[in-house]
DNA sequence: AGCACA
């Protein structure tokens, strides 16, 4: 798991020195005159004895080159770069089905909370609630521990722990839990950031949460068995 | 579908 976040981080960098490389804005902007006469001036960038001839414009200069070549980068995607195994949008770290895009586009159409870089918000599925249904939560838990889970998230209202018997006699005592959040949205960030959480990294058990957005209960949605 | 609270 370590290794591909190692991964993923080399693959940014080395994506983002490729960019600026072939940046043709980038060339045209950087005469090689300008340091050619300085000893180790790629290594000196942002650094002018000078600052009354050369500080403002190459600082803003500097800024638009860098965004250039990260526009480039998030246009052509992280596969473009040359060399390794390409790192896909929706990479499993630890083999936890993670999407960045909606983990950084957490919030989207909701103004108050923007925070993040803006992306374009995935579909939600067709019964998605802003109540989550988790699963998984070990029976010695307590409210305040699956709080300490969810808290983080944007949106996050509460959670409710209730407790259930166990299908078998000789089972353990099940615990369900609703966690609710101010839209849909926000919900399914949680729901995909915390999928597979390993509640106790170190227990063998090692209690993997499952979440699902919560279906509502009573009568509505077209009847008993209504499938549309 | 081991889904409850309002």
């Amino acid at each position: 798991m370590a290794d591909a976040y190692w991964r993923y981080s080399e693959a940014l960098q080395q994506a983002a020195a490729a960019a600026s490389m072939v940046a043709p804005a980038a060339a045209l902007k950087r005469p090689r005159t300008e340091y050619a006469d300085i000893p180790g001036g790629p290594e000196m960038l942002g650094y002018y004895p000078r600052e009354d001839d050369r500080g403002t414009h190459h600082t803003i200069r500097d800024t638009e080159s860098i965004g250039a070549s990260y526009d480039r980068y998030l246009r052509n995607g992280v596969s473009a770069y040359p060399g390794g195994e390409p790192v896909r949008a929706s990479g499993g770290i630890g083999g936890l089905p993670v999407d960045d895009r909606r983990i950084l586009g957490v919030g989207g159409l909701d103004s108050r909370s923007v925070g993040y870089v803006g992306r374009p918000e995935p579909p939600l599925p067709p019964d998605a609630s802003n109540t989550l249904f988790v699963e998984g939560v070990p029976a010695n838990c307590t409210r305040r521990e699956v709080s300490h889970i969810f808290r983080p998230f944007v949106g996050f209202r509460e959670v409710r722990l209730v407790n259930k018997d166990s299908r078998h006699p000789d089972g353990d005592p099940l615990i369900l839990c609703f966690v609710d959040f101010t839209t849909p949205a926000q919900a399914a960030v949680a729901l995909e950031a915390l999928q597979g959480y390993k509640f106790d990294e170190n227990d063998r058990d090692s209690a993997n949460l499952r979440l699902q957005f919560a279906r509502f209960t009573g009568p509505r949605l077209g009847g008993p068995r209504g499938r549309r």
